[in-house]
DNA sequence: ATTATCTATAGATCTATAGATAATGC
DNA sequence: ATTATCTATAGATCTATAGATAATGC
């Protein structure tokens, strides 16, 4: 008799925290170092478990790796997700760069871990993106040139706009260690940045005036 | 009797071309794996030499990855060297743009390779960046400061302006894997981007008509 | 004579497992 | 009885070197 449904196996309250605590530590290293730097060694240093114990948890490296990955991508999409078609396009749009800017503050670790996954090809997250990313993207692209189309934004590739405001937010987090010795430390820098980015895209995409056709 | 002044050994014939062939091999390995993920029978297999023969022409992996960070850096700031103040504003920072995006073009692997680095805590470039880096970027804050000052660029936070070109315009080049799968491959998507990026900051940083005080 | 390359391998590091022991839940 | 942890270690992978051999430059 085989398992029916593959049902969540219940975790005991142990098994629970000792996930948590050894997927915590993974965040910190494969964050740090990309899946091929990180080790086994450090993660078990890091979560104050022993190797052998993370390997009760986890069937290996890649298996704790992937866990991690997946429980961070589900919500990533988040701040696009709640973009609206109904509400005004400038304060839906800027609210989508405050959000992205939370996400930066308050997820810096797992913004690197993607950033690492995908500057190294990120063939781990590859149906992740061709699947569920790639049609949310299209989804909002088509919102926001509804948006243009309607006069209710300046004219603008919406697919580039949501690049450029992954790359700007982003940033803060992944180059973190740039950003503190040019701008200095702390979040007052993303606070700033979250201000200069607002008056940015503000700016960029307010509708011309319409002109008699 | 010890070197005098530390010559620049010359490099027979050979010598120059099997160091290139590891340089370039190295590139293509560090770009994608790291430091720490990258391995020297990857660079052996990919410059098609042998392992004991790399490390007859370096003296281990991280010479060669030092040998490649130093090459790199000393060009890549040569589009930001290139902003001058006696230009236009608005031409000069587009100009900016432009050439960070050609470099994206033409360099994507080094881009990739710097932004495994800083991620990774740019441990071996922070000396670089405190000292060089930092005094050009302090200088051409201070240019933009000085256009913003006498009216003839939008109000603007300059650090957080030239952070937000790196941004955008690195970006193409390290999430190539991303942009590929979200907005198509190719060198058509980086025209598009230089194209949005030109609209974008020119909206952004057209000053306003002055105000009589 | 010097430079360049190869074979063979030492020694370190890493992932993973075997098998024994301790702790916990019926 | 089952779950959790530990010690010890196998086996793979990696960096680096020793020492012999081949190729090249006076």
């Amino acid at each position: 008799m085989e398992d029916q449904q593959t049902e969540p196996k219940k975790l005991s309250r142990i098994q629970q925290r000792n996930r948590e605590l050894i997927i915590d530590a993974a965040l910190d290293v494969f964050s740090q170092h990309g899946f091929r730097g990180a080790t086994l060694d450090q993660i078990a240093e890091s979560s104050g478990l022993s190797k052998p114990n993370i390997l009760y948890y986890f069937a290996g490296k890649e298996d704790i790796y992937v866990t991690l990955l997946n429980q961070m991508l589900s919500s990533w999409s988040d701040p696009l997700q709640a973009l609206k078609a109904d509400g005004d396009p400038i304060t839906e749009i800027l609210a989508y760069v405050d959000r992205k800017m939370d996400m930066t503050r308050a997820y810096p670790r797992e913004s690197r871990l993607f950033a690492n996954e995908i500057i190294q090809g990120g063939s781990r997250v590859m149906e992740h993106l061709q699947a569920d990313v790639k049609a949310l993207f299209d989804e909002k692209v088509a919102v926001i040139q509804g948006w243009v189309d309607a006069g209710r934004l300046a004219p603008v590739d919406p697919r580039h706009l949501i690049t450029s405001i992954w790359a700007t937010t982003q940033h803060y987090a992944d180059f973190d260690a740039q950003i503190q010795v040019l701008l200095g430390p702390g979040d007052q820098v993303i606070d700033q940045g979250t201000e200069y980015l607002t008056t940015l895209f503000a700016k960029a995409l307010k509708p011309e005036p319409q002109a008699a056709e």
